[in-house]
This record gives structure tokens, C-alpha cells and sequence, in this order.
RNA sequence: GUGGAUGUAGCUCAGCUGGUUAGAGCACUAGAUUGUGGUUCUAGGGGUCGCCGGUUCAAAUCCGGUCUUCCACCCCA
């Protein structure tokens, strides 16, 4: 019985068309993490669940895609937990295995694994798919794959720096034009400080986070239900309304949060990484966001998230520094800052934009044709010559009619096609012809080889 | 996880208030053209109308459930 094919939801299958693409994207950002010096690494796809729970909050645990253990798994199962309705401990004995959720986490387990092996700092990059059980919508896919560089080691701010030299370097590459939002987590903790309600912090961000979306009553509207009193909402005020360049934000952020030494300090660390960025040539936009609040609640200091303008999508880039990841594996003060490039995002924009690049069509360069057993025997021959001059080339597996041929080599976007046949055998001389123009040639393989590299 | 929309041929969609063998364009296959693709013409193949159940003499069409995709929230790449 045939039974109709379909796919999990959130998950998708990718034609050559589209591996051609996305292997641009993967190779421009590649190659950016290489030139920086980064070096690549590569985890499991599946963690010990112990080693993902509790790493990305209470929503992040109901994202994480847990793998049933292997035998007979319900054989440790406690009945009283299933009357009860204990669904989490009865999940604990039944899956003890998840899906890697993000690639950072695994990376704090690998440096704390590896830690004799590696010279600090250690600078890495990896690139996999991961995995989480969200709502997909556009943009948001259940299986994706993240593209992380981080820094580990090394509480310089010059690594902050670098990554946003490294993000500016690859969408220069894949000409897409950002704007990279930036704030420190110090700054954020430094409000929550000056208004006495360091406990409500997460509140307070989420909503101010919002302002551009759902504008300035709505905030308020939104800080008032989450309990906080008018006195502290007024005092908020200001750094809602906070606008301007950067530099007459932060003035104005040292005047309101100066005085608390978190608030300095974030803002010192601010100003560092503004000063640098301003000397060098940097193409993105870079803009301080005294609102951006990455959820990941392991962020310590600076902030960073990208988004792609005239695209209405989530953003592009994202990530932070990172004081204690290694710590609650037993490896304490071992600061760290990372981005993440979201490659199917990327995608998503480089498709509405029309971005991608003629060139990028992965078909080889000639098809020669098959016109029966005996002339295929001699291409083959010919398809080495070829192959080896550094072109590539296939050969035709059929002698199928030339019409055949010739719509396959069309099809496949191949832009030349050799002819040769019982008299291009006899006389040495064959046929080449430029399937985007429609020109032919007769000449030795040698110029036919040198009319195809031109 | 909450709320809302969607689903007909490989793709984009028609199919009015339930009524015979469910259509178009593009794509596909073959021929016109026995060594020449992308244009044109002709013919052809392809659909349990997402799935399951209900109402009805009769369901692609109405109702319920379920799944998918999309949108908003949440969160995020």
C-alpha cells in the first residue's frame, strides 16, 4: 500500500536550485569566520537532556525536542506519576536525550570538555542545524541551521569589535543592508537599579522592547498591568522616551544611570565599542538600543541583535557576551561573546529581495552529448581532458535522441554543449555550442577548452 | 502554549446559494522537426477536491474533528 509522503511540520526539503543558493551563504559566511581566524567545530545533533535543560528558561525547556529512550523506556515509569499527571518527571525517565535547541550551549559543554586540549582564547565557529518545537510561521522554522562564532577566553572588548566587523564583512558580501542594534546588559540592570525594582527586570524589558512595534501608550499600558506603580513608571520615563544619536543617548543614559556602578560600567563598555567602530570602516548601521532585550537570560554584557532593512522578518543576527556559560559545568569565569547568523532567515531575505547572484547555479559547465555506445566510449576519454583543465562536464548517460539532449542541457542551465559524433571522431574537429547565445564552433578539443574558459 | 485564517492536478488558481463523467494557465510526455534546446502548433498523461466522520436522495460545496501552511501573541535565527 503507497502511503502519501509528507514532512514534520516545520521542516523542509531543499532542491539543487536551493542548496546552490544556500551554499552561497553558507560558504560567504564561512569563509568570513576563516579569514577572522575562527576555527570550526562541529557537535552531536542529539544532548544529553541534562545538558539542555534549564539553559534557556521555562520557555526554552518547552521548545526542546526530546528523543524517547531506546528498549522498553516505560519500564522505570512510577503509575502514581502517571495519575498524577507528572509530566515532568515522567519525562525525565522516559527521554534522557534532546535535540541541540542553539549551538551555544553545546559549545560551553565542549570548551568544558576540551578545556586541557584548547589555547585560550579560543576562537570558534560552527555551523549546524538545530532544533526547536516552536510555532512555525514565516521565518520560523522548526529545523534550521545557526552559524556561530564566538569568542571564549578573553573578556576584551576588542572581541565585540571583531564580531561586529565580522557581521558587517558578511553582509557587505551578501549586500544586504542592516542595521546592528547594540546595548549591554549592564545598562539594562543599571535602570532596573535607579528604579529600585531590580526583580522586575524582565518585565520592564520585554515591554520597553516593544515600543517600535506597538508604540510608547501601549508600553505603559503594558507596565501597568504587569503591576509596576506609576511613581516607577515616570521615573521610566525618560529612558522610554530616550532617543537621538547614540552618542546623545548615552549622555543622557549616564545622567539617569550614572551613578549606579552596573549602569557605568555598561555604559563605559558602550562608549569603548562606539569609539572603536567609529574609526573603522564599517558599512552597517550601527545603533544603540537602550530597549533591546535578547531573552537568554545567560547575556551579561553586550548585546547585539541584526536585522536586514526593508525586510519584515525576525532578525538576522544575533547574540551577546556571556560571563558564566562554562560555569554551571564546573568550569567558573570564563567570559565569553558570540554571534549567530540564522542562515534560513538569510535566505528568506536574500529570496524577497532578489539578492542572489546569477552565478550561483551549481550545473556543470558542458554536457557532451551521447550519440551511441561507440562515440560515448570516446567522450569518455574527452571527459577527462576536460574535467582535468578544470571544467566540469558529464557525459550523457543514454544515447537518447539529440532533442532530448540539448533540452536537458537547457534545463539544467548548462551552458555549453560538446557534439560529437561519428565525423567529429573521424576528423578530430568537433562541435561546441554556447547554449545562451546559440553560437557553434568547430575546432580541437584544446580550443574548444579555451573558447569555454573565456 | 493562546487567538484567527487557509488547504482543489507538480505549481498558481477557477468551480455562484449542495445536483450528472471537477476545469484553466504554467509545467510534464509525445509528434510536427530521423544531428540541435529556449519560440510556435497538435495530441496526451495526471486529481480518493488535505484527512476522518456527520447531515442529505445527492457534498469539492453544509457541520464537527484532525493535520498542514500562513498571520497575530509568546518567544526567537
Amino acid at each position: 500500500m503507497s502511503q502519501k509522503p509528507s514532512l514534520p511540520k516545520g521542516t523542509r526539503d531543499f532542491t539543487p536550485d536551493e542548496m546552490a543558493k544556500r551554499n552561497f551563504i553558507f560558504d560567504t559566511i564561512n569563509k568570513v569566520f576563516k579569514n577572522y581566524g575562527y576555527q570550526p567545530i562541529e557537535t552531536p545533533a542529539m544532548e544529553n537532556l541534562s545538558t539542555l535543560m534549564g539553559k534557556y528558561g521555562e520557555e526554552g525547556d518547552r521548545l526542546l525536542f526530546k528523543i524517547l529512550n531506546s528498549g522498553d523506556y516505560l519500564k522505570n515509569i512510577d503509575q502514581t506519576d502517571v495519575t498524577n499527571d507528572n509530566l515532568s518527571k515522567i519525562t525525565t525517565t522516559i527521554s534522557e536525550k534532546g535535540l541541540r535547541y542553539d549551538l551555544t550551549v553545546p559549545f560551553a559543554r565542549y570548551v568544558v570538555q576540551h578545556r586541557n586540549e584548547i589555547t585560550f582564547p579560543f576562537k570558534r565557529y560552527q555551523v549546524q542545524p538545530v532544533w526547536r518545537a516552536d510555532r512555525p510561521q514565516k521565518g520560523r522554522y522548526r529545523e534550521f541551521y545557526q552559524c556561530d562564532v564566538d569568542v571564549i577566553g578573553s573578556d576584551s572588548l576588542l572581541n565585540e569589535v571583531e564580531l561586529i566587523r565580522v557581521i558587517d564583512d558578511i553582509f557587505k558580501r551578501l549586500n544586504i543592508d542592516i542595521v546592528i542594534k547594540l546595548n549591554n546588559r549592564k545598562i539594562l540592570t543599571g535602570i532596573a537599579e535607579i528604579i529600585n525594582a531590580p526583580e522586575r527586570l524582565t518585565d520592564i524589558t520585554t515591554a520597553i522592547d516593544k515600543i517600535d512595534k506597538i508604540g510608547v501608550e501601549k508600553v505603559y499600558e503594558e507596565l501597568r498591568q504587569k503591576g509596576l506603580d506609576e511613581d516607577t513608571i515616570e521615573m521610566l520615563e525618560p529612558i522610554i522616551n530616550l532617543g537621538g544619536g547614540n552618542s546623545q543617548r548615552l549622555i543622557c543614559l549616564k545622567e539617569i544611570i550614572g551613578i549606579t556602578s552596573a549602569g557605568s560600567q555598561g555604559i563605559q563598555e558602550m562608549q569603548y565599542i562606539l569609539d572603536l567602530t567609529e574609526q573603522l570602516d564599517i558599512k552597517a548601521e550601527i545603533k544603540m538600543e537602550q530597549a533591546l532585550a535578547r531573552g537568554l537570560n545567560y547575556y551579561t554584557g553586550t548585546i547585539i541583535e541584526v536585522l536586514a532593512k526593508d525586510v519584515t522578518i525576525g532578525s538576522v543576527c544575533g547574540g551577546g557576551r556571556y560571563d558564566d556559560l562554562t560555569g554551571v559545568f564546573g568550569l567558573p569565569d570564563v567570559s565569553g561573546v558570540g554571534v549567530s547568523f540564522g542562515a534560513d532567515r538569510i535566505y528568506d531575505v536574500l529570496t524577497e529581495l532578489d539578492l542572489f547572484p546569477e552565478q550561483v547555479q551549481g550545473s556543470a559547465d558542458v554536457l557532451l552529448v551521447n550519440f551511441g555506445e561507440q562515440e560515448a566510449k570516446f567522450c569518455l576519454k574527452i571527459m577527462e581532458v576536460i574535467q582535468n583543465s578544470g571544467i566540469s562536464a558529464e557525459l550523457y548517460p543514454n544515447p537518447a535522441k539529440l532533442k532530448k539532449q540539448m533540452k536537458y542541457a537547457n534545463q539544467k542551465s548548462v551552458r555549453f554543449v560538446i557534439l560529437i559524433g561519428e565525423e567529429e571522431i573521424k576528423s578530430g574537429q568537433y562541435t561546441l555550442k554556447d547554449m545562451i547565445t546559440g553560437d557553434q564552433m568547430n575546432g580541437m578539443l584544446s580550443e574548444l577548452i579555451n573558447r569555454i574558459k573565456q
